[in-house]
DNA sequence: GTCTATATGCTGATAGAC
DNA sequence: GTCTATCAGCATATAGAC
């Protein structure tokens, strides 16, 4: 038996929130709503968040906390420079396509008036190091630009939500395995 | 002497209402911050456009007619398959990260709950079909899956909104021309 | 075509009982 | 911790004068 407690309900809330955020954006979801999600009333909300800019900042958190962590779990005993940087974007793509809500929420334009930006911010770049790292790791020819094949392949990942279809087309482990195909091999045959 | 004319005043709301969408968001910009920007009262946006999802849907029309005839006009006189390519992607990305406001407003998550959803992802499917037929052109290895690689060039540049500044890293044309060269001649050199 | 004035409803947030 | 009740403000949109 769990007895509900305060860290439960919290958590429940920014689950919540993080639905609301996912399928309406943040701001035309309203603070009525994630309430309904969580099954409390709005009032109530503020007991564990101060703001709804917080709850923004509470859910980057927690969602880069898990990608973070399912990313770098996913490195584990892999070998070679490229092999791991596939396992890093499949992993990638396998939580932001379909352990959804989450993640989902929060690989999207960030609100321009939202109180702690900054922080969403730094929250990303500390995420996206992972990806620094991997691909520093990789033999390149001389000259590559490293930070643009980055926020390139970082792009493209980032972008699927707005098209990828669970019904169609390939899933996220073959997305992954293609886009990074696709850098390393080359695709003129001229 | 120009004498502002209705068709003129749209065209003033228009530019006003991709202004502030590109700044705020569509749910975060409000009738009464599109109206101060037009240098005009909420209510006489109403004589020009039904409602705010109908002014999005024409934003949507103008900004992609724009980047359609721009990355069609790009490809006048260039040869060479990777070289149309290329050239559509530095149109693409010249319009999108400096002529800013208007492609800008588009090239992000479509609300929700817009009326006019499916008229705007139309309309981004045949702008998109420009880059359709350019990678059709290429002749790449057997078994390339062209629609995978097409949302991957189409994603890698949609997200530089994102993180793209002025005054560092490429622009617009060298990072057309990072992205394609990083395609076509592949970066492993194990 | 643009204005003033206003309708109607929803917003994030707070006060205070339980 | 969650509730009921409520605030003040802003949202989109409309009516009708000029």
């Amino acid at each position: 038996m769990t007895k509900p407690t305060a860290a439960n309900r919290s958590g429940q809330l920014l689950e919540a929130a993080a639905v609301c955020f996912s399928r309406e954006g943040f701001d035309a979801a309203s603070m009525r709503a994630i309430a309904d999600e969580a099954g409390m009333r709005t009032a109530s909300i503020y007991y564990h968040f101060d703001s709804k800019d917080n709850l923004l900042v509470a859910v980057h958190e927690e969602a880069l906390r898990r990608i973070g962590a399912a990313t770098t779990a996913a490195l584990h005993d892999v070998e070679g420079a490229w092999e791991r940087l596939e396992a890093a974007c499949a992993a990638h793509l396998v939580i932001l396509l379909t352990e959804g809500t989450f993640v989902n929420a929060v690989m999207r334009p960030v609100p321009s008036k939202v109180e702690g930006r900054e922080l969403i911010f730094k929250l990303r770049d500390d995420y996206e190091s992972i990806f620094t790292d991997l691909i520093n790791a990789l033999a390149l020819p001389q000259g590559t630009d490293r930070d643009t094949l980055r926020l390139m392949l970082l792009g493209a990942m980032n972008w699927t939500f707005t098209w990828w279809h669970p019904k169609e087309g390939p899933a996220p482990e073959a997305l992954a395995s293609i886009f990074v195909a696709n850098l390393r091999t080359g695709l003129d045959v001229t």
